[in-house]
DNA sequence: TATGAATGAGAGTTCATTCAT
DNA sequence: GATGAATGAACTCTCATTCAT
């Protein structure tokens, strides 16, 4: 629907050529600065060839979009994977995390593609996509967490939405540093956000359990070993 | 230097009108997207008095983002007399956060400002005017966190730029969530950010606080393995 | 010579359809902006396959047209059926009337694709075309006053050549008004064309008829100083 | 509204230049075929200054048709100078002939660009356009009809919307035969359209008078002097 | 100082036509 | 004979910027 018939029939080489070429151009520019005769000159294709592919630019972007959501569910199925159900709650998010970290090194340009998307106000599809995005990951952080509560590992008085909420905001904040930090060159106060990523996550997902979880015994000790 | 000394000798009502035209033209779509042509039409002024008033569009919007900047300031000043120095860090977090809140809601358009600006990746100034907001806000935490440590009220193993880093990345969050859901009209899904602000916030502190805080009657050294 | 012999090999099924659509597309839209994309669309085809029918949209419009001028043939020989030699002049002009609006209801698409050939005057071959149609009207027309002279219904000092100009116009009107109407579904106001197509003919075949006759009782000379 | 201020700022002589080209390009070319890129490089213009001049193509030839409508409106008004009240009926509607083919000889391109208007179906406003001109005609014509059964020069029994509906048919097919025989330099054969203007003219208003006029007398004879 | 007409590169999009398979 | 991917010129329209008045 979003591609022609076209550019699906193309060697998929090309097409992911052309995909690449698309994302850098929407990541770097955003939808609206990104141009299509910048992304056929890279290409070094027709202009015309481009419209057999595609129906217009939106048709394109919103193409090159599913293509980064399909790599995001995949990336969640890889988590869940990663987790055995024993483990405990607070692994299981760290693996969260980790694995977020991992996509964005991965596909930083995809990343960088959903952050432009949803500050482009201007996008008359911008919600419906950010949001699709945004279902992905709280679907898989909810029950968890409300696993968590199930399993006695996480305080009765959190809301898992509120929880949920806090996580991602974390991760998200990590993520566009690291993307700042390693990407951009830029060069930032070292306070700006995490260096060395392992460590400072694990500092992190210490200070969460500690606010989380149930208190053994009622004495709020707050040691746990976690490795 | 960003603006010609004709736009300071305008009559500061004028100025303002410009201004707030030009904010509102930035902040709905984009640096790029911007048309100066817009915002003298929404002005009634001629093209030539824009160019007479500053050299080109990046100037006009340098010195738009630097009159942001000078109200965040402005609200980091607010938030530091609101609180007395005998008040225990949490609350004077609190207090941060409630400043932010009402920052974004008294000057909206400058917020989403910051976030576009902040994601576009192809503006050559980016990174200088993002740090630039970035550093007040930690330049008020960090000290904040320290002072808290000195008085045990947060514990000795939590390194002050991280826990700034994750205040700064649920005040990120809560307020882009406020954008969103107050100013773009967005039907997002029920937990997809705070509904009740400041309720939202209290059980945030309070699970904030539990993972900081020293444990009562206890040592407050909390040293933790985490190879 | 217009359609290439693969084009004439097709079962003949194949062929009506590919000329109701080019038909369809080039009377809705003009020859220019007529678009062979649409028509390979509407049909199902490759486009391919329509450059191995004919050489160039030129060529397909030439042939769609010829099929065009045969229909009319068509019609004006069923008109010469229509009457017996026996009725008179001004009965046999009216059946030329009706039959043209048979025509017009029956192949009103052809009857718009010639009114637009008529008037697009960057068709190099525009002439050629019209000048098609109009002969076969005139060239039944004129031997049909001729004969009403010769009869002594039509008056001596009418020039047939003059006599069936004005017919012709009254006729092309009268159909045009039926295409506005009845296809355009045109809001037109109420004296802008004949609303009760018979009665309206009638009644004008009858002013003509007056214009026309030799005079009841009278020889039928007419001759009145016009220098 | 349909021209922007900075055209109708523009020095008359420009002005000028500007329609008239324009007029060309859309009469010879029709609205979907004319190319404002070949206007400009006629005018010698930049592109960006014809959008200075017109919103848009629409615009631009919706502008360019009033202009035409204005000249059409002149003709009649000066049809009507040319006439005493005291002129019997027929004489008036010969005049009116008259006046149009003036019109037509002066402003060829303007009939032009009506019939293309009339038979591009695919113009969103061609309606609108088209019943504009047809309603200022027939507005002076039926009340002339009307005035001439009262004053005992036409029949009773000829309704002023059919007789208009003759007129305007025969004097829109003698501009068109002029068109094409005078200015596509078309070898049309000797008798698709009046040759000699003058000489037709009156005869053709011969015919209709006698179609048309009260029998004095009750005689029906058709003998009346006319020069 | 203010004006606004002029500019022209570049945007997205369409389309008749070609040609290797 | 049928296919359909590739082409590229031409289209309408936008916009930051300049400069004579």
């Amino acid at each position: 629907m979003l591609a022609k018939k076209t550019f699906l029939n193309l060697p998929e080489e090309k097409q992911k050529r052309i995909i690449d070429v698309a994302i850098q151009e929407f990541a770097t520019k955003g939808y609206q600065k990104a141009s299509i005769n910048t992304m056929i000159g890279n290409l070094g294709i027709a202009k015309g060839s481009m419209y057999q592919y595609f129906d217009n630019k939106e048709s394109l972007f919103r193409y090159i979009f599913e293509y980064g959501v399909r790599m995001v569910k995949d990336t969640i199925r890889l988590a869940e994977e990663n987790v055995s159900p024993g483990q405990d709650t607070f692994t299981k998010i760290q693996v969260f995390f980790s694995s977020s970290i991992e996509f964005v090194k991965t596909y930083p340009l995809i990343f960088r593609l959903y952050l432009r998307t949803a500050f482009e106000s201007d996008l008359p599809f911008k919600q419906e996509l950010v949001k699709k995005i945004y279902l992905f990951s709280m679907a898989y952080l909810i029950p968890l967490i409300e696993e968590g509560k199930v399993r006695g590992e996480i305080r009765e008085d959190c809301r898992p939405q509120l929880v949920a909420f806090m996580i991602m905001a974390m991760i998200d904040r990590f993520l566009q540093s690291y993307l700042w930090t390693h990407l951009d060159s830029a060069s930032l106060p070292p306070w700006f956000g995490p260096e060395n990523l392992q460590q400072d996550l694990a500092e992190l997902i210490e200070i969460l359990k500690r606010g989380l979880k149930t208190h053994p015994g009622g004495r709020g000790d707050g040691r746990q070993g976690n490795d």
